[in-house]
RNA sequence: GCGCCCGUAGCUCAACCGGAUAGAGCAACUGCCUUCUAAGCAGUAGGUUUCAGGUUCGAGUCCUGACGGGCGUACCA
């Protein structure tokens, strides 16, 4: 519907002379129905550049507009300027069946066909279990990916880990310390360690299977590690799938040594003149881009700081040929992008394809208060006991339900008590509804006959229409920005048409020709349910 | 100090690239179940969009400043 309009628009503007592809068409549905049934503005924001007033050009384009009177019932000009637009019923009868033809597949659309992007998210190194602080960025980068492939983009989904470094070298001391206190040896637990409880249960499993055998081994024997790391890993992609994630792959930094782009980044940096040595470091002359400080790339004691390892992972991405690659970052890493930018610019690279999605902090809020979490000290609520207790389905929604860019409070005993007041209830709520209806309507019709479509007439049936006609936009929109929250807004009205049709017209009980049509428009709103609920990763359930 | 993000109803939040009368949920109040799921529907009340200026046909949205909150500003990740 958006394109057709789209087209005959750009069709008018090229009659007037204006170019059409700098005009940049908005149609939008209007808040207030009186409005018509899309609008556009077109007239408006083209009234600076043609320097003419908005009414004068929203009447000629009126004038020259050239539509199929099928499909267009009326067109007219409205307030300051904006151009209404009421469809034919004929016109909305044929979408309807066409929502219903394309079932599963409806929402889907092309404006990323043929895109390769990649979303890298969660990248939570294995030193615990994932906490609530993680699901927001999990949840997101995950119903993004859905989004992108919903426009028809081409998705890997990938987690970046880091498995070396001092805080996994903390992590097996602990873990080394508390296999010692099992077996009664004596061993200091490491002043930052990991206070949490699954570390005694790595070391309890380590005792359970070789005894005191480990206890003579040196420190720094990489079997606490490497269990606490196994251990750990199985844990996080347990809690994934738990959430409906489903990684492509992980990537592992130490790849970025072995195959010698670290050093590559360097060299290639020095040569730029944008890398030099200073006090033993190796230093990347950020001042070039515009910061206060140059920035170590190479601690003096060899070891890099992970900005180096940042900047060659995101060159390896580029590398492998994604259209477009998008980073789910929390607000804690908003400083350090710019590097990444700044280096994969001067080495060459169109850094336009690195898409920085950056979310606020979730403040969790426990007993009324807000609640700062740790996981070396082991304050956190980890998402396995969030959806222990509510699902998974509430969990994703909460995180998915607010704009990425503003704070998220997170009370835990409002998630917890709110079940069934949990909006997401709404949603499923409408979905089951739909299909107890059908159940009980196959029954007693003949619900695979062709319906006559033009006795949805009620203001009720009408408004659904309109609004589930709107789905695909709804996505495509979302994906655009990146934002799945925009999706959960679209289905809330979706939701409140639907049972407001409900409320006003039955199907039970009705004349078959009106109850067959009123079942494809439920139809109709149910696969819009069903496919908007799928993007977010929540379960659409028949019954309640 | 400097940089980035945020400030909208009592609370939690929407508002699509600057558009028509700023909307939901929760909490409060009033109606609606002998008929397809009341986890619902209809209604009442609640606002100087933190404040002060500016830009223009038009500002919650853009610019400047103030105030308040968050996050950065490491040879930590």
């Amino acid at each position: 519907m958006t394109t057709y309009l789209e087209q005959i628009l750009a069709d008018a503007l090229k009659r007037l002379g204006v170019d059409a592809e700098s005009a940049n068409i908005q149609i939008e549905k209007p808040r207030i129905p009186e409005h018509g049934d899309v609008a556009t503005n077109l007239a408006l924001t083209l009234a600076k550049t043609l320097k003419k007033s908005p009414r004068a050009i929203a009447d000629d384009l009126v004038n020259a507009l050239e539509y199929d009177d099928t499909k267009i019932r009326s067109v007219e000009i409205a307030g300051p300027g904006f151009i209404n637009f009421r469809f034919a019923n004929n016109w909305i009868f044929d979408q309807l069946s066409d929502v219903l033809k394309q079932g599963h597949d409806f929402g889907r659309s092309d404006t990323n066909s043929g895109k390769k992007m990649q979303v890298e998210f969660v990248s939570a190194n294995p030193t615990g279990p994932l906490t609530v602080g993680h699901g927001r960025n999990a949840v997101l980068g995950d119903s993004i990916a859905r989004l992108l492939e919903w426009t028809g983009a081409q998705v890997d989904r990938e987690y970046y880990f880091n498995n070396a470094g001092r805080q996994m070298r903390v992590l097996g001391e602990s873990v080394r310390a508390r296999y010692m206190e099992i077996l009664d040896r004596e061993a200091s637990f490491p002043e930052d360690g990991y206070q949490g409880e699954y570390i005694r249960d790595i070391a309890r499993k380590l005792a359970d299977e070789y005894g005191d055998e480990l206890a003579d081994k040196p420190e720094t024997d990489p079997v606490f590690k490497q269990a606490a790391e196994d251990a750990i890993f199985d844990d996080i992609k347990n809690t994934l799938e738990r959430m409906n994630i489903t990684m492509d792959q992980f990537f592992n930094e130490h790849n970025l040594y072995e195959d010698g782009s670290i050093d590559r980044v360097v060299s290639q940096l020095r040569e730029k003149g944008l890398a030099y040595d200073r006090d033993g470091a190796v230093w990347f002359k950020t001042t070039e881009f515009g910061k206060d400080k140059d920035t170590v790339l190479i601690k003096s004691t060899g070891e890099p700081t992970y900005r180096l390892p940042d900047i060659a992972y995101h060159i390896s991405k580029l590398d492998r040929g994604y259209d477009i690659c998008i980073d789910i970052f929390g607000a804690d890493h908003i400083a350090t992008y710019p590097d990444v930018i700044s280096a994969a610019k001067a080495l060459g690279y169109d850094t336009s394809r690195i898409d920085v999605q950056v979310y606020q902090f979730v403040t969790i809020v426990k007993e009324g208060k807000p609640f700062k979490m740790s996981t070396r000290k082991a304050n956190f609520v980890t998402l396995d006991e969030l959806m222990d207790e509510v699902g998974s389905d509430v969990t994703r929604f909460f995180f998915l339900m607010r704009t990425p860019g503003t704070h998220l409070e997170f009370d835990i005993a409002e998630a917890k008590e709110a079940g069934e007041k949990n909006p997401v209830f709404y949603l499923q709520y409408a979905h089951a509804r739909i299909h107890s209806i059908l159940r009980k309507a196959e029954e007693t019709y003949e619900t695979d006959t062709e319906p006559n479509l033009g006795l949805l007439t009620h203001s009720s049936e009408s408004a659904l229409l309109k609004e589930v006609f709107q789905f695909p936009d709804a996505v495509a929109a979302a994906a655009k920005h990146r934002e799945p929250h925009r999706l959960i807004n679209y289905l809330n009205e979706v939701a409140a048409h639907f049972h407001k049709f409900y409320h006003d017209c039955r199907i039970m009980g009705e004349e078959p020709e009106l109850a067959l049509a009123r079942i494809a428009l439920l139809k109709a709103a149910g696969i819009t349910l069903a496919n908007g609920l799928e993007i977010l990763g929540i379960e659409a359930p028949e019954r309640m």
